[in-house]
DNA sequence: AGCCAGCCTTGAGGCAAGCTTGAGTTTTCC
DNA sequence: GGAAAACTCAAGCTTGCCTCAAGGCTGGCT
């Protein structure tokens, strides 16, 4: 998650320094700031970062107006930071479209909690854990966990597993798979492909022959269905 | 988002009713309520609900050790509420990995909100649906929901009622229906064509003999009204 | 009203898609 | 260089989808 560019938005410039020094210290490498509301947009246009930290109170443009502009057409996760605390300032944050709102003063820690917690649900892709029936897949050390047992997974089984996840509770058909694994000129994998869905089904599955997690759609493909 | 199941857990029941309350007077109809920390384990193993509520200070086992437990098999959006003031407390509640930490009092539109605003992020809209009089089809999923119940659609199902929703509304004839499954020589299948159309309807309409979406037009073919 | 054509409904049989297993081949790693 | 793991492929099996036809039911026409 560190790798997600953040841009922060505040006209105060020794917050602002503050801001940037937190999410530097924190490891953040993409970092992008603006000092006004126009500028935020501008900046947003332009180098479509990952998250943004948007103050309320700003002279040309305040906060809620540009979280507004955005929520037009895009849906990038938005923590609102501000010394108002009426309660309907927050309300109308959220009613606005902002994931979070926090008041300043602030703890810089849990400044950082919150935003990883939003990364986290808004790049749920990004953390490569894969909640199942009955295992729980690691794809970063390409294993998989079920009743405490460890089961590795193959090349092959990690790409097929990988596409699949993907497309989370979508089909993915045949051809589509066996592309993932073989490239354009697939035809006649088709039996090999059942094999590896197989030892895939040995490693996720209580019982293979009755999948629960990676199931069958006759005449269509497989889909991967996941827990929350 | 209304539609989805909240497990509130807190041993004080008086709290507990009040947060009922609020989420019934939200409009949320799927509300689940735990009373200790064991017991949410329980209701939460059994229910498999969507979002949790969860307090901190609780006799048998604290919020912290239940959110771990959730946590090993499960990416659950949970919202953690307490009374603990100290920062400590937070830092520990988003390390277990809660999505957010509200403390009380809260005031229940800001915990309306941030529950809302974590569900947008948590369960994102699917795309590719048809909305019908009595169901809602998903062409990802190639499923059909009617009063809850699932029902998958087999692949010539399936293909018949992409063609049909491409041009929805529209009237589709029994020819060019026949040709989207068995190509351009279909003469003598319009007699299987029927079958599918009715297991179509048996899975679309609450009477599948009167069917108020996936319409016949006497001797020109068939056109699938879609709400929305 | 009566008739006919077109559509509906049902059930049973066949067949193809997918499953399962094992054996042979290739790759990887010591 | 050898062993073990991973991959490929095919043969036989299983399952459930598809097909088709027979009989019933409408709506429209005379």
């Amino acid at each position: 998650m560190k790798d997600k560019t953040i841009l922060i938005v505040d006209d105060e410039l020794e917050l602002l320094q503050m801001l940037y020094t937190i999410f530097e210290r924190e490891g953040y490498t993409k970092i992008l700031t603006a000092a006004s509301g126009r500028a935020a947009l501008k900046v947003w246009r332009e180098k479509q970062p990952d998250f943004i930290i948007l103050d309320v109170m700003m002279p040309d443009m305040d906060g809620f107006a540009v979280l507004k502009e955005i929520r037009k057409t895009s849906s990038i996760p938005v923590l609102m930071l501000t010394a108002r605390q009426e309660p309907e300032d927050k309300f109308e944050g959220f009613e606005s479209g902002a994931d979070d709102y926090l008041l300043k003063p602030f703890l810089p820690k849990e400044l950082l909690f919150r935003v990883e917690a939003i990364l986290k649900r808004a790049y749920p892709k990004a953390c490569r854990r894969i909640f199942l029936e009955a295992a729980v897949v690691d794809l970063e050390k390409a294993q998989v966990c079920r009743h405490g047992e460890i089961f590795p997974l193959t090349a092959k089984e990690f790409c097929l597993l990988e596409k699949l996840w993907e497309n989370a509770g979508k089909i993915v058909t045949t051809g589509n798979l066996c592309e993932t694994i073989c490239g354009e000129f697939w035809e006649g994998y088709e039996s090999t492909l059942a094999t590896h869905i197989r030892h895939l089904r040995e490693k996720l599955e209580n019982d293979p022959s009755k999948p629960q997690s990676l199931l069958t759609a006759r005449g269509l493909g497989y889909r991967l269905l996941v827990r929350r």
